[in-house]
RNA sequence: GCCCGGGUGGCGGAGUUGGUAGACGCGGCCGACUUAAAAUCGGCUUCUCCGAUACGGAGAGCGUGAGUUCGAGUCUCACCCCGGGCACCA
């Protein structure tokens, strides 16, 4: 018999498959069913580099999905393309000295390789590159939707800035105060730049989390990430100018009885102005300038907070009572209103102030039994505790009186409810080359001006020096800048700022639908027979940024009607990463595994069952380098098995046997291990117990011996259909040397439910809750039955010997429980 | 500080509604085949103890401590450790 040898196997069916188109999936034509379509997506790789272990699981993962539905009736599609702009992809150019296009384009061929490599089954008429032109002409076509609807806007604020990559950030870039990317500290600038209005979704992006299947713990994060707190506005004016309106948001509206002072961030653009004419002027002024140049983890890591007196007060407007104002940096401009009402009682970083600058502290809610020590800010507010010293609110509880004081306050006309979030609008200009130009141009006399439709793509030039400099690279294309508006036809100025990658990553799962449209991003016909995804898997780091910003493209692309749904991805998987020798892969630290290794050493299908294998798929899991043999012994046996079986026993694909004779338990067990793999591929996505179930099978068959050649067929047959998910290349091959054709477009099979269980049942019995002894009974005994089997087996009468039995539990098909008192 | 995951043999892990803890794989030990090695095949492999005749039996054991239950890795409470998210968000 001839070796399992993986990469002649491997290369002849990858051939086969081409040759026979088997992973194109066309859209439906008009008429045809389209019940049965299904999306599976893996999350689109950024070609920075070569493909990792991370992606070998990704879309390892993927493909089992996608094999085992379109072998359960499904018409799946299943795409690719590449997230080819950004910096990833620029960074890795500059430090390969190649342009970005060119190093980019390089390193798609290498993984598209990679991927035909690994056997996925891609269709690949309908592959994409963000970067290329007839991708990006339609990111910028939707750019200018999102313009023309308001949603795309340009504003000078205080930014987020990289001094290393030399660009600003989205808030959702700046991780602990650090690039997201390099690590450097992140710096603010007042800048003007390009936004997305995503906070006008704030609320919908919310609501909509409740309709999704996925993982708790991505949902929990998008919740926290959103922020929503509820609460009120409350307007107070200064005292000296009551003209001069300062409105704060409080959740607390409860305690506005207990204000004793008022604090306004350091860049609140009344900061200065108060302070003006003042003693406290000069001060003021050196403290804005002081904190200015700190950063937000400079500010959050001061041991104590600082602060200074504006030398005015404000009038709280619940009691007409003048309060001082404060300027302080743990106001944060970016938040509410940049003002606060500080209730120092109340609230504990009011308290710590206070207790520095010694300001009054006033209690007005207190527990309704017991006191509240005077150390502390006492902050619970329920049912429980009742408002004290606030006036006509005396008595009510802390909640009732919230909506008491909001009610009030709006009959007033000095404030009213508000709902407040963390989300700020999306910050998608960057000063970087290698991105998707902003089709915007700058006219002197019209303003910001859309580039027509007709004249997308707005081509990104090739420019020769495109390392970052602090302004985009692009603004040095001098020809291509210069431009006439096309507005006015006067002198005009392309924006040279590049977008976000994660812009062009916020819609490509609609592109890959409708590939080749050429007069529109997509057709709504079809995205609408294909989406939402029914199956997402990627990385959990992308729990919050792409995830949250292809919702909301989704969402602005509904309300706009170029799509007929509100959520772009049903059902989402988040893998988890591959360690290595205790950390994460990465090339910084050297401990890099290189699939290409791998395939050369034991195949594709060795490589794609061992990443699957190592663990629950959605947690972590160590890469062990021994590991990976057993999943190629494992292959060598089945290898060796069925060909044994087909030289001893004759060829012929059965798709069942008889469960008797001295094979029956073997057929049984092939029904239970059916049963086992289809649970835990289609329902728990348990791919590594699902691997285990066949192993299982495998050495079952190589100690039945005596079974027919019917029993082992039919038994091989299952095997190697079960594990063609994960091992296609050999799975096919077998199938075809049992005498099949086509695994690929065979049914998944089905477990006869009445060959599911055996004649006989093993019970454990159990005496006071210790296993004692086990016992076969035929299945289907009756209670007595099984009890006086129990009772009989020696070790278990030696236990209940001289003890009365005051209670018999008995567990269907599983054990016997006597419990005795000793006698 | 708050919110999620997770903690089970030498290692990765299994244990799906409370019902025989350690499936499957790695590693290790012993044996077969071989001049030898590799490959392959067979056996053993949670710990401690007892008795060793097939191998049997006793006790302990899933981060710690309580609890509920005939019965807890699984449920409840308190706590410890590891990983992740958020964090001066009013």
């Amino acid at each position: 018999m001839e070796r399992y040898d993986p990469h002649e196997i491997e290369a002849r069916w990858q051939a086969v498959w081409a040759a026979e188109r088997i992973f194109e999936v066309p859209n439906p034509r008009p008429g045809e069913d389209t019940s049965r379509l299904m999306y599976v997506l893996e999350m689109l790789p950024y070609p920075s580099g070569e493909l990792h272990m991370g992606h070998v699981k990704n879309y390892t993962m993927g493909d089992v999905v996608t094999l085992y539905r379109r072998r359960n009736g499904y018409r799946v599609m299943h795409p690719m393309g590449y997230d080819a702009f950004g910096l990833p992809a620029e960074n890795a150019a500059i430090r390969s000295g190649k342009h970005p296009a060119v190093s980019t384009r390089e390193n798609i061929d290498a993984i598209r390789v990679q991927m035909k490599r690994m056997g996925w089954s891609i269709d690949w008429t309908r592959e994409l590159s963000t970067s290329e032109p007839d991708y990006y002409r339609w990111t910028q076509w939707i750019f200018l939707r999102l313009f023309d609807a308001g949603l795309a806007y340009r504003k000078n604020a205080a930014v987020k800035w990289c001094p290393n990559d030399l660009t600003v950030l989205a808030n959702e870039q700046v991780i602990d105060g650090h690039c997201e990317r390099c690590g450097a500290l992140v710096e603010s600038k007042n800048l003007e730049q390009w936004f997305f209005k995503i906070t006008d979704y704030a609320q919908r992006l919310l609501d909509d989390l409740a309709g999704v299947r996925w993982p708790e713990r991505v949902v929990t994060m998008q919740r926290n990430w959103i922020g929503r707190s509820e609460g009120a506005q409350v307007v107070f004016r200064a005292q000296h100018d009551p003209a001069i309106e300062l409105p704060v948001f409080t959740t607390r509206p409860d305690t506005l009885f207990g204000a004793t002072f008022f604090v306004i961030a350091p860049e609140h653009p009344l900061a200065l102005e108060l302070a003006r004419g003042t003693e406290h002027e000069a001060e003021v002024a050196d403290y804005v300038r002081r904190t200015g140049a700190l950063s937000a983890v400079e500010r959050a890591g001061e041991k104590q907070k600082t602060g200074v007196f504006t030398g005015r007060h404000v009038v709280n407007p619940v009691n007409d009572e003048g309060i001082p104002v404060w300027v302080a940096d743990y106001v944060l401009m970016e938040y509410g209103t940049g003002a606060i009402m500080a209730v120092p009682a109340h609230d504990e970083r009011d308290f710590e102030f206070a207790r520095t600058y010694d300001l009054p502290v006033r209690r007005v809610v207190v527990p309704r039994d017991g006191e509240a020590g005077d150390d502390a800010a006492y902050t619970a507010h329920s049912e429980h505790e009742v408002l004290v010293n606030s006036g006509a609110f005396d008595g009510l509880a802390a909640d009732e009186g919230k909506r008491a004081v909001i009610e009030w306050l709006r009959s007033e006309g000095r404030g009213e409810g508000r709902v407040a979030f963390r989300l700020r609008d999306w910050l998608l200009s960057r000063q970087r080359y290698w991105g998707c130009p902003i089709p915007i141009v700058h006219c002197d006399g019209c303003g910001v001006v859309p580039v027509p439709d007709d004249q997308l793509p707005v081509v990104l030039p090739e420019v020769e020096d495109y390392a970052p400099r602090g302004r985009s690279p692009l603004a040095a294309a001098e020809d291509w800048v210069n431009v006439a508006c096309p507005r006015c036809g006067g002198p005009g100025r392309r924006e040279t700022d590049t977008m976000d990658t994660f812009v062009d990553s916020s819609w490509y799962f609609l592109r890959y639908a409708d590939p080749h449209n050429a007069n529109a991003p997509f057709d709504r016909a079809i995205v609408d027979m294909w989406l939402p995804v029914d199956q997402y898997i990627g990385g959990i780091e992308h729990a919050i940024l792409h995830l949250m910003y292809a919702r909301f493209f989704t969402k602005a692309l509904y309300d706009l009607g170029y799509v007929g749904f509100t959520e772009p991805f049903a059902d989402l998987f988040t893998q988890g990463m591959i360690h290595y020798k205790g950390a994460k892969m990465s090339k910084s630290k050297g401990n890099i595994i290189r699939p290409d290794e791998f395939i050369e050493r034991y195949g594709a299908d060795t490589t794609r069952l061992y990443t699957l294998f190592l663990g629950p798929p959605d947690q972590d899991a160590e890469w062990q380098d021994g590991g990976v043999a057993g999943q190629h012994r494992f292959l060598a046996r089945l290898w060796r098995l069925v060909n044994e079986t087909v030289d001893r026993h004759g060829s012929g694909i059965e798709r069942s046997a008889p469960a008797d004779g001295a094979g029956g338990d073997l057929v049984r067990k092939a029904h239970r291990t059916i049963e086992k793999v289809t649970g835990d591929i289609g329902q728990r996505f348990s791919f590594n117990t699902a691997q285990s179930a066949v192993h299982e099978l495998v050495s079952e068959i190589h100690e039945a011996e005596a079974a027919s050649g019917q029993q082992l067929r039919f038994a091989c047959a299952i095997a190697v259909s079960l594990i063609h998910p994960y091992a296609p290349h050999i799975a096919c091959e077998l199938w075809q040397r049992l005498g099949g054709e086509r695994l690929w477009d065979e049914p998944w099979p089905q477990a006869d439910a009445s060959l599911l269980v055996a004649d006989t049942v093993t019970y454990a019995v159990q005496v006071n809750g210790k296993l004692r002894g086990q016992v076969d009974v035929a299945v289907g005994a009756e209670k007595e039955a099984v009890l006086a089997a129990a009772r009989a087996v020696p070790n278990v009468a030696a236990h209940i010997d001289g003890a009365a039995v005051v209670k018999e539990i008995v567990v269907p098909g599983r054990l016997v429980n006597l419990v005795v008192r000793e006698g």
